[in-house]
DNA sequence: ACCGAAAATGTAACCGTTTACATTTTTACG
DNA sequence: CGTAAAAATGTAAACGGTTACATTTTCGGT
């Protein structure tokens, strides 16, 4: 590869004037500067990033690590943070499956010098994993609770479910279940205290019959929304932790010959680009994903730039929204509907 | 930060003997190898790994460039990249947004001594710019042709557009349309020639009527079927060159009052994840996304190792299948099925 | 032509590792 | 106990840039 000293060489100059052409840096006379950009065109130069990170001490790269990639909820999340990087002039080093503490751990320490901060989505992340990573880079977790010294952007999970679930009480529905995300998940955690507190404020007494897991995948709300249906009285409304599940849901209940919304209604978590397509089209927390991912980025960003200033710990929230689609059934039309199908919380 | 210099001053050591100990390179006394680990850990230590790439000229990471990074084919590539670099230990560092050679050219530029290979889609991208890429790094060209002097992996764009177009035709549909994607993208150009092959296989003339343009886009998609929704007589059967402009007009088709399959057939290519969620189940060639992505890195992991031996041009494809869903009708059952609803090609 | 300030360029240290080679220490053995 | 070979460790030069500081060149004013 051609180096900075194979043009210095060339031109006939030091590596210091090439340096100081090449980045804008310093004055040189205006022929020299002519002759630099001829032989670094000419040789095809292009300088080496690695090198040029040690010396600055700037990667312009941020590190992303996350629990999985599979699925719409993620595509958009990279999405939106890739844009505001980009936009910002920085890369992504992107590394998934991170879902236990030890591959947290292992892929915080590849990153270390490669990139200028963090935004690690582990819901499952304990505070233990977190006191181990070195307090040195710049850390953002998103999605996964306000423990720890590191600064998180966070979905409004539990108003969000709580509006929803209340909405299907005020649709009528006094029997709802809910098929709960991943056992300790931050979100899922969040979402089932929302599900019941929208019960509490209704008066109605939380049944465990009516809490099934499914895990946060398609499967596994399946497989629940199965149970529920096994049960007398069969709960009116299924209120599943994302739209992952529901629409796994929609699935078994199509299979066991019931109707949506009439025999049942449902509603998700999320948002996926899916959920406006599946039929019927599905009823459910709307969460700005790519939006989230934007604001990770956006948050980490400022707290690079203040990283010596005092830096207090940065707590965001994206709030959600209800997209009320057909899933849930229509609202009685004798009575206003209780909230406008989509309104801010 | 800590760096190797503490850990060696703490220990009273090298560094060079701090090195050999964390990386199990040469050989070192038991207790000076226990002493070394436990300042190290002590001292939380982290190898700086831009230096040590500098050092090694290896950075086990591998960067990929896409044109965009919205949908459902984009996540799945990346999925499927994402699990064969972390099983071979490399990291992605990511970069879309390069749909012109220019921004093509900046990205390269900037991974250029921050990753071991790089893994360009850019279906859009002409010789001139692959000129421009410094040969020195590995580069694989992801369904973007075989132009060039650079590795290629391409889809079987043409003999699965061809496959699709020959079942619509035996099951009837004289008049069938073709919606193509993007001008000057070679997944597009290689599914038109299919399209048109099939064609002339069945001594049909193309009509440039039956040709429209829907960009890869769901709203293009949508434009195009009005347009020929409204031509007289209306085409009997529409491929689309993506499953997105797929939907998009079955979104038209369904506006416009009519059928699917009954008053007009629609078939896709791709099969990203929605496609058999859509109403009536999409129709379409298969093509394995998440594969597809895995064979790009092992490819450009397998011309990192070649480096130095003669490394001829390494030309793959990814098979693709027919997927018959609902969206094309049920295959008249007088007559047994042309082909099986599912085979490779 | 000379002087000094300003402008242009060069020199070399540094960023944090790895590693070839040099040096010291240990070990085995006569 | 001496010695050579083997084992353990240290020294310093890379890797490819940036940049503080030193040095040289240019140029205006007298």
């Amino acid at each position: 590869m051609v180096t900075i000293k194979d043009v210095a060489r060339e031109a006939k100059v030091s590596v210091a004037t090439v340096s100081r052409v090449l980045n804008g840096s310093g004055v040189v006379r205006e022929e020299t500067g002519r002759r630099i950009r001829e032989v670094a065109n000419r040789l095809r130069f292009i300088p080496h990033g690695g090198a040029r990170s040690l010396s600055t001490s700037k990667t312009d790269t941020l590190g992303v690590l996350l629990p999985d990639l599979y699925g719409d909820f993620f595509s958009e999340v990279i999405r939106g943070m890739d844009e505001t990087a980009q936009g910002n002039g920085f890369q992504l080093l992107l590394s998934s499956s991170h879902a236990h503490k030890h591959g947290i751990e292992a892929a915080m320490r590849a990153m270390r010098g490669r990139v200028d901060g963090v935004v690690a989505m582990s819901p499952g992340l304990d505070s233990e994993s977190l006191s181990n990573i070195p307090a040195s880079l710049p850390l953002l977790l998103l999605c996964s609770g306000t423990s720890g010294p590191a600064h998180s952007l966070n979905i409004e999970n539990c108003s969000g479910a709580r509006a929803m679930v209340r909405h299907l009480i005020a649709s009528g529905h006094s029997s709802v279940a809910i098929i709960k995300g991943a056992v300790g998940n931050y979100d899922a955690a969040e979402r089932l205290r929302g599900y019941r507190l929208a019960l509490k404020d209704a008066g109605i007494q939380p049944r465990a019959a009516l809490e099934r897991d499914g895990h946060f995948t398609e499967t596994g709300g399946y497989a629940a929304a199965l149970e529920l249906l096994g049960q007398t009285p069969r709960p009116t409304a299924i209120f599943a932790a994302n739209d992952s599940m529901a629409i796994g849901a929609l699935s078994a209940i199509r299979e066991s010959g019931l109707d949506v919304p009439g025999d049942i209604a449902v509603a998700g978590f999320d948002d996926i680009p899916l959920a406006r397509y599946v039929d019927p089209p599905l009823s459910t927390v709307r969460v700005p994903i790519c939006e989230l991912g934007a604001r990770a980025i956006t948050m980490l960003l400022s707290s690079i730039a203040d990283r010596n200033n005092g830096h207090s710990r940065m707590r965001g929230r994206v709030s959600t929204e209800l997209k009320i689609r057909d899933s849930c059934g229509t609202v009685s039309s004798e009575r206003p509907p209780p909230e406008p199908s989509t309104f801010d919380l």
